[in-house]
DNA sequence: TTGAGTAAGAGTCATTTTGACTGTAAGATA
DNA sequence: TATCTTACAGTCAAAATGACTCTTACTCAA
């Protein structure tokens, strides 16, 4: 008999997922893209990685779900939280037991460098580098290989760098942003042109200082937009 | 008490429902984009028109359910059929009795032309302009905006025409499509330019016959390219 | 005090892409 | 045969893009 609540009414259960990204300095001192992961601590694909996730509860919202599924796992709030895609194919669970099916509503969800650096890490919580993951539980592996051609593809027209970020950011560090996501190097002329062309970004008064060579300025996204929640459910612009 | 499975076990319940997308000709005999709807005939929004739509079955695919309901309604087979969105928040309900609520995984689908002409319509079926409709049940008004947003960007950088087009069609006709799907008039030679410049379409050998001018030669996509359940599924190229 | 090193930030230039437009060819109809 | 309509090819300027160079402003070591 399933442990699932859905094995008694006949309907497949409902969960909620998300695939954490942040951004954490290599080895080399270069930004790199990683992931929150949890190890499995029960039956199926014990004691392999996964997406954090739990159940739909009754008297929440999808996105407020994910949210705290991020903060009782990492302990953060996310700079940027979006809908990713439901997953609800019969043979996701390895049995196929008809009363174990469930249908997990994935997000994806930025968080800031700074506040990763601080996050909660242990035995069954951790973080891996996006581009070099082994295979994961269930059908995660193939979640995340989706959420990360999303995140690159976002990154082109939106402002989504800015859920790395914080306030206040060179266009160096934005540069690094866009270079770790995407993966490869970009002309910081030609960066700065287009960033300052599409109007997304502004100039502050204050530089950053305490560098060892000519102080770049200070830059922040045009506050007109909100970044949280994406999707239909959002008022403003769609672009 | 609730008449929805979920009341028993605790859980939000699980439906799927379907945009459904055609091109029809209107009183001047331009194309335009329409929508199929149902009628309400039960409780919530008595009377009121809606996208069609059912629960999710234990043993079914969510894109199976979707294009299971299409049929149903329309009697059609969709075109292209992509997931939208999965819609959950705790108001979409009119009473906000915890028991009602209900998560809705969104597909949205296209249907051709000429299938679309011989389609099931009656008392509580019918299609309705996309550009001009009252307001429907429950959030549906948001979730057919939404769709359409969806399906006016993705025409852009995909080989979405086709589903509403048959296997040959003149580049006249493809360019039809996207006028009405955009709302506006696009140049003939610069549209030719484009289709021909990014190879997603080729010549046959065969020409459209029986105009009164000059005949057109008939066009196919390149087939390489599988039109249907796009998202993380598929496993081809991405773009 | 001075020169070297480093990165910010502005500018140049050739190529490609895009939008608007013109011109010619092929068939139907009167 | 003349004319109408549409297919389809070609032109031209503006805008966007990628690969550069050059100058400026700071730190640090000699």
């Amino acid at each position: 008999m399933s442990k699932l609540a859905s094995a008694e009414s006949g309907a497949p259960a409902l969960a909620v997922s998300t695939v954490i990204f942040t951004l954490r300095p290599n080895q080399a001192g270069a930004m790199q893209l990683a992931i929150a992961l949890v190890r499995r601590i029960k039956k199926p694909y014990l004691g392999l990685w996964a997406l954090p996730g739990g159940p739909l509860s009754m008297n929440e919202d999808l996105a407020t779900t994910a949210s705290r599924n991020l903060l009782e796992t990492t302990g953060l709030h996310p700079r940027y939280l979006e809908q990713l895609y439901a997953f609800g194919n019969l043979d996701r669970s390895p049995n196929d037991l008809a009363e174990d099916r469930v249908v997990s509503i994935v997000y994806w969800a930025l968080v800031g460098s700074e506040e990763a650096a601080e996050a909660v890490e242990g035995e069954n919580v951790q973080w891996f580098w996006a581009d070099q993951l082994d295979p994961l539980a269930f059908d995660h592996s193939l979640i995340v290989e989706y959420a990360l051609w999303r995140l690159r593809n976002k990154l082109e027209y939106s402002r989504l760098a800015h859920g790395f970020l914080g306030e206040r950011f060179t266009l160096a560090q934005l540069r690094e942003v866009y270079e770790a996501v995407l993966g490869r190097a970009l002309d910081p002329g030609n960066f700065r042109r287009m960033v300052q062309g599409n109007g997304a970004v502004v100039a502050t008064s204050e530089r950053l200082e305490g560098t060892r060579h000519r102080p770049p300025k200070l830059y922040r996204y045009d506050s007109s937009i909100d970044l949280t929640d994406q999707g239909p459910l959002n008022t403003g612009e769609r672009k």
